[in-house]
DNA sequence: TGCCAGGCCGGGT
DNA sequence: ACCCGGCATGGC
């Protein structure tokens, strides 16, 4: 178990303040969530978006209806969301898995102890890490910090985290540093988010683009 | 024009 | 236990 680190509370406090509240996860049903989820796999989220409203529009929002629609027209649906044949598959996998697992009870499957659904979705295929921990939090609010790739690129430019310190690591160092509320971590990863929507993408520590933006890449101790 | 986006898997060390 | 290539579209 890692020691907590104060300064992701105080950053917490500053992300607020300069982005307000978030509103995630945008979608309008537990199980758009999942397939939003899925979807957004190292994808921005604007090309998900009309792969949903696709879906929505040939009413292919529920798992009964992933179930029953071909791979291939599902995969041509979903076309915008990039790596949509595995995509497709992914999202077959799960409706699988939610129908094998959990009679295809969305109420069944969230009622699950956390440690156990998370093993559950792990063994999914298509769904990693962040996928599950979406999935948790924002589909059944469970209490798990989602970690991406964001979240690790803020923690190293603050010199948080060693370079190549792993997704638990990362989780596990939230989890210890925070409030175990699930709405303190939704709010906090959708706050990182949208700070990393519009970073920069220099990889130089002396970025003069950078060093404009009042949280990065300055440790936390100085920001505000 | 090339690089990037809210990852994950399978095969190789 | 890591490391890497593949997967694919749309925006800037």
């Amino acid at each position: 178990m890692p020691e907590p680190v104060p300064q992701l509370a105080i950053y917490y406090d500053v992300l607020f303040r300069v982005h307000g509240p978030q509103h995630w996860w945008p979608g309008r049903t537990r199980f758009e969530v999942i397939v939003g989820a899925i979807l957004t796999q190292n994808t921005s989220w604007s090309n998900v978006e009309r792969a949903i409203a696709a879906l929505r529009r040939e009413k292919l929002l529920t798992a009964t209806a992933i179930e029953k629609v071909s791979t291939a027209r599902l995969a041509a649906l979903i076309r915008s969301s990039g790596y949509f044949r595995q995509k497709a598959r992914k999202l077959k996998g799960f409706v699988r898995f939610l129908q094998r697992e959990h009679q295809g009870s969305l109420n069944k499957l969230f009622a699950t102890p956390t440690g156990k659904l998370r093993e559950q979705l792990l063994a999914v295929h298509g769904i990693g890490p962040e996928t599950a921990d979406s999935i948790l939090l924002y589909g059944g609010r469970h209490k798990v910090f989602v970690v991406d790739a964001y979240t690790r690129r803020i923690l190293e430019r603050h010199a948080l985290v060693h370079p190549k310190a792993s997704y638990e690591e990362i989780r596990a160092l939230f989890e210890q540093s925070l409030p175990a509320e699930p709405s303190l971590y939704n709010e906090y990863h959708a706050l990182i988010v949208q700070t990393g929507k519009h970073f920069c993408h220099t990889r130089q520590p002396d970025c003069e683009h950078c060093a404009l933006r009042s949280f990065l890449p300055a440790p936390v101790e100085v920001v505000l």
